[in-house]
DNA sequence: CTGAAAGCGCTTACAG
DNA sequence: CTGAAAGCGCTTACAG
């Protein structure tokens, strides 16, 4: 095993107690006695045993990442970014990544012991209650693409924003008639960027049809079928803006196989601006989420409360965050690529 | 804070070597203490400081996971393997991702301090002797999607199988003029996929010209120029397989642009199979890589050698194992969607 | 079956 | 500026 902090001390002949100083640069010491004491450590490539020092210290440098598990891993640019938040702030990332609609918790390790000092949930169904053992515990938490209580600081996307941006968008190009196809019907994603979309249409008078609402459920089957179920229509909309880009990309291809040009006989919008949505055949035109500074801000945040010692427990410092989405104009609107 | 072991104790009235027993299901306990102390476990909502239990223990229950990072998100899938895997056995996951081309390394921490019993190291570039001083220390490292040491376990897909398979295909179309897009020279998996296309065509009796060795880097650009390339020459090869799909979408959209069609000028097909080759048109044929299987297996083994108590240090157990990839016919080759 | 005690490797008042 | 010692919260031989 390693050498320990006694061989150190005991290689540069001083107590374990100065060595400890050295390491920590708290108190000062005398600069030979640092010279030693850091000779040794390097003579014995000793560092530090964390778990000790966690328990000395009563904290762990850890920050607990808790994200759900999805395929098409939409949520890796997150994690990039509160990694590059801890790890700026000298912290490292424990990650528990949750299956979705699953049973098993896996979070529930990590809220329990005494693992992490701040944790950062990404997207997960939690209760208030949950959330608040964790807090009440001094370990500040923040919810990113998530916002159960106002309690708990939270960074989004701006949906709402994001969907009115992209209907204006359609707008411009002298669309009137258009159609929506939803995500999974509860989520706020979903809601947002739908209450954008009208309120945008609603600002150029016009209105969406409740016809013309399909329910998808942010996979791309029902991308599909909803497709084919305005092809049964006696009428096509204009344009279709579906909730996610992956319902898009399905729609496209079922419009596609049914003869119809993208976007000359009518268009498709999406949402996410995931990696696809600039390969796919026309490219798609999507609006695009800060996923990275959506991590990198939430972690940064939580990271500040509690080297602050701020009141992690306070409800009246638990900011809601809203993050600029960007449109991304590529073909499938019918602008030229 | 939460409820220490000496709380529980004093609230079943027994010692907290009890209470530690009855924790850890080690020596038996009376029934009725047991039950007793439970109950009180219960009652204070206890659960033990992972860092205390760290130190007496002597180890952690976390896996290390270093992870390049690279924008599309391609090794997710390994990380949910690994993941999987650890929670299984009862790990934690600490995840250290590498910047591409950076000075900065950030799985030396992992390295250095007694953060994690294992480590999982995937396409890293790290020095043997680097590894070799974690492993004498008593932690296991297996290294995936790498392999610079014999005496390093490594799980790696099949790349010279998967070039050979899918080149092989291409030859059953009847194409006997191949090209090849290169990834970065000097990687493993370049080499052998490129092996591998030789294999099956030196099978059939034909062979790859030099000339039609494209040099390409694995990135998109590079696949469009290699494209550009080719077309400049007088005859265009039946088919071009390019080393991953990253350089195949990008070549067929040079084509493409040219005014040549795909499949039916010129096949083309990739490797990988990443999300993407399901959504371009035309569909992409390709090869599958067992990423998740890699992360999964790769992490079991791993906390296998760690929970054996094998000889960690034994370079004779130190197996290179290969998964077998799959063949994804699409259109792109020339088959029918 | 259970308690008392040493030990894991640090940090940090407390003296000096 | 530095040492001795208590303490962080567990586990585990060792007795009994």
């Amino acid at each position: 095993m390693g050498a320990t902090i006694f061989d150190v001390a005991k290689h540069a002949g001083v107590s374990i107690g100065t060595v400890s100083r050295v390491l920590n640069n708290r108190d000062r010491v005398h600069p030979k006695t640092r010279e030693r004491v850091l000779k040794s450590i390097e003579a014995l490539n000793f560092s530090a045993n964390a778990y000790a020092r966690g328990l000395a210290n009563q904290q762990t440098d850890t920050l607990g990442l808790v994200i759900p598990q999805v395929n098409d891993s939409f949520y890796f640019e997150i994690v990039r970014g509160v990694e590059d938040a801890a790890t700026e702030a000298g912290y490292r990332l424990l990650i528990a990544s949750q299956p979705r609609h699953s049973e098993e918790h896996r979070y529930l390790d990590l809220f329990q012991r005494s693992y992490v000092d701040a944790m950062v949930l990404v997207a997960i169904d939690v209760h208030i209650y949950e959330l608040r053992e964790v807090i009440d515990r001094g370990v500040p938490v923040v919810l990113v693409h998530q916002n159960i209580d106002k309690s708990v600081p939270s960074f989004q996307a701006d949906n709402f924003g994001g969907g009115r941006e992209i209907t204006q968008h359609l707008i411009g190009h002298g669309y009137t008639r258009l159609a929506y196809i939803t995500g999974t019907d509860h989520t706020p994603d979903n809601r947002d960027r739908l209450r954008g979309m009208r309120d945008a249409l609603n600002s150029s008078g016009l209105s969406l049809e409740e016809t013309n609402i399909l329910a998808g459920d942010f996979l791309p089957g029902s991308g599909y079928r909803a497709a084919l179920e305005l092809m049964r229509r006696p009428e096509l909309p204009h344009a279709i803006f579906a909730a996610n880009d992956q319902m898009a990309v399905d729609a496209i291809k079922a419009l596609r196989e049914h003869g119809l040009r993208v976007p000359d006989d009518i268009a498709v919008v999406g949402f996410d601006d995931v990696l696809m949505a600039q390969y796919v055949s026309p490219t798609l035109t999507t609006v695009h989420q800060p996923l990275y500074e959506l991590g990198l801000q939430a972690a940064q945040m939580v990271l500040t409360t509690l080297q602050n010692q701020e009141n992690v427990r306070s409800p009246a410092l638990a900011p809601s965050v809203l993050l600029p989405t960007t449109l991304k104009i590529r073909q499938s609107c019918g602008c030229k690529g």
